[in-house]
DNA sequence: AACCCGGGGGA
DNA sequence: TCCCCAGGGTT
C-alpha cells in the first residue's frame, strides 16, 4: 500500500472545485492561504471572492489603505492576518518592485507567512518540494501511522514535518500537498471520519488499534478568561457619537468601537452611576443615560468570554471629535460592535 | 514552552 | 457545551 499514491488517486476523484485551484498565480495562492488559516473553506470562500474582486493584483492591495483592507476582512477574525497581508503586499510592491517571492526561503520572510503558508505557496505556485503540515495533515498522519506525539509540542512539530517530507510527491508537490489536506478535511475528519469508505483502512494503525478518536494527541487546553465590557454609546444633539480606533496589542487592534470601560464585574445601573465619567471625554458635558441591554451580551472568543453592556448616553450638547451616526458602517468593526449597530438601528433616530 | 489572537460550525 | 478549522507572532 503506497500512501502517497493512494492519496493522489483519491484526490483526482474527490477534489473540490475551488476558485484558487484554477490558477498558479502566487498572489491568488497567497491570498487563499492567509484567508484559510484557522478558517474553514466554507467560511473563507466569500471573503476570497470579495478580495479578488476588489484587489485583483498585489498592486491594488498595496495601494489600498489598511482600513479598507480591515473593512473587507470584517467578521473573519484574527485581524492580524489582514494587517500582515496588507503590510506584505506593500513590501512586495514597494521593496521588491512587484516581484513576488518565488521560493520557501523568501516567502517565509513575509509578514504573516510561517512554515505552513510558505510551504503551500512554494509548492503550489512554484513546484518547490516542500511539505505542508496543517491541522488536516497532523490528524491524518497521526492516525494512519499511529503517532501519539503531541502535535503542538516541539518534538511533534519536527516529527510530523519530517514524516510529511518523506511522504511528499517530489514531482508534483503542490498537487500532493493539496491532496493530503483535502483527504484530511473530507475523509479523515475530526469527528465521524469515513473509515468504512476509506481506501487506507487496511493499513491505518489507528483504525486497527481502535483509537481513531484519540488521535491526534494535543497538549494544553487554553483556559478561557471572562471580561466585563461597558460600551459608552453616545448620542449628541447633532446625531453624532464617539467612535474610536482600538490601539495597543490586544484583540481587535485597529478596529473601531465605542469608548470602552472594562470593569471587574458586571455593573448594575447604580454601580455604573458611581463611575466618574467626568474623567472622560464627557467632562463638563450634561447627559442622561440608560442601559440598552439588561442581560449581558456574551461574546465568545476562543480564549475570552466578553460580558458586555451597552450604555446609551444622551448628551445634551455637541461632542468634540464625534462621528455622524450614519457613517458608523464605513468603519471596520468587530462582530460584537457590528451586531450592536445593526440591532440598535441608529438610522431611525 | 506558553500564551495570544476571532468567529463560525458540527456533534 | 466542547472541539476544530489550509497558523503565525510574541514573550
Amino acid at each position: 500500500m503506497n500512501f502517497t499514491k493512494e492519496i493522489i488517486n483519491w484526490y483526482s476523484i474527490h477534489k473540490r472545485n475551488l476558485p484558487w485551484r484554477t490558477s498558479k498565480n502566487p498572489y491568488f495562492i497567497w491570498l487563499s492561504e492567509i484567508i484559510l488559516q484557522q478558517t474553514q473553506v466554507k467560511q473563507g470562500l466569500p471573503y476570497y471572492d470579495a478580495f479578488v474582486k476588489q484587489f485583483p493584483t498585489v498592486f491594488d492591495l498595496a495601494n489600498a489603505s489598511e482600513e479598507t483592507v480591515l473593512k473587507l476582512w470584517q467578521g473573519l477574525g484574527y485581524y492580524s492576518r489582514a494587517r500582515n497581508l496588507h503590510a506584505a503586499a506593500r513590501y512586495i510592491v514597494f521593496e521588491l518592485k512587484g516581484e513576488f517571492p518565488d521560493n520557501y526561503k523568501d516567502l517565509i520572510q513575509l509578514k504573516g507567512v510561517g512554515d505552513y503558508t510558505a510551504s503551500a505557496i512554494a509548492s503550489i505556485a512554484f513546484d518547490e518540494a516542500t511539505a505542508v503540515v496543517d491541522g488536516n495533515v497532523y490528524r491524518l498522519l497521526s492516525r494512519y501511522f499511529g503517532i501519539e506525539t503531541p502535535i503542538n509540542s516541539t518534538k511533534g512539530i519536527k516529527e510530523f514535518k519530517q514524516l510529511a517530507s518523506v511522504l511528499l510527491d517530489k514531482d508534483k508537490p503542490g498537487n500532493y500537498n493539496q491532496a493530503v489536506m483535502e483527504f484530511g478535511a473530507l475523509q479523515c475528519r475530526p469527528k465521524n471520519p469515513n473509515c468504512n469508505g476509506c481506501r487506507l483502512k487496511e493499513s491505518c494503525v489507528a483504525l486497527q488499534k481502535n483509537c481513531v478518536d484519540n488521535l491526534p494527541v494535543k497538549l494544553r487546553k487554553t483556559k478561557v478568561s471572562t471580561k466585563y465590557f461597558n460600551y459608552l454609546v453616545c448620542l449628541d444633539t447633532k446625531k453624532r457619537t464617539v467612535f474610536e480606533k482600538r490601539t495597543g496589542k490586544g484583540i481587535w487592534r485597529n478596529l473601531y468601537q465605542f469608548p470602552l470601560i472594562e470593569t471587574e464585574k458586571s455593573l448594575s445601573i447604580d454601580e455604573f452611576a458611581l463611575l466618574n465619567l467626568n474623567d472622560t471625554f464627557l467632562k463638563d458635558m450634561p447627559f442622561d443615560y440608560t442601559l440598552y441591554n439588561e442581560v449581558d451580551k456574551v461574546h465568545k472568543l476562543s480564549h475570552q468570554h466578553l460580558h458586555t453592556k451597552f450604555w446609551i448616553i444622551e448628551v445634551k450638547d455637541s461632542l468634540n471629535n464625534a462621528t455622524p451616526l450614519h457613517k458608523l458602517k464605513k468603519y471596520p468593526t468587530p462582530v460584537l460592535i457590528t451586531d450592536f449597530i445593526n440591532e440598535f438601528n441608529f438610522e431611525v433616530l
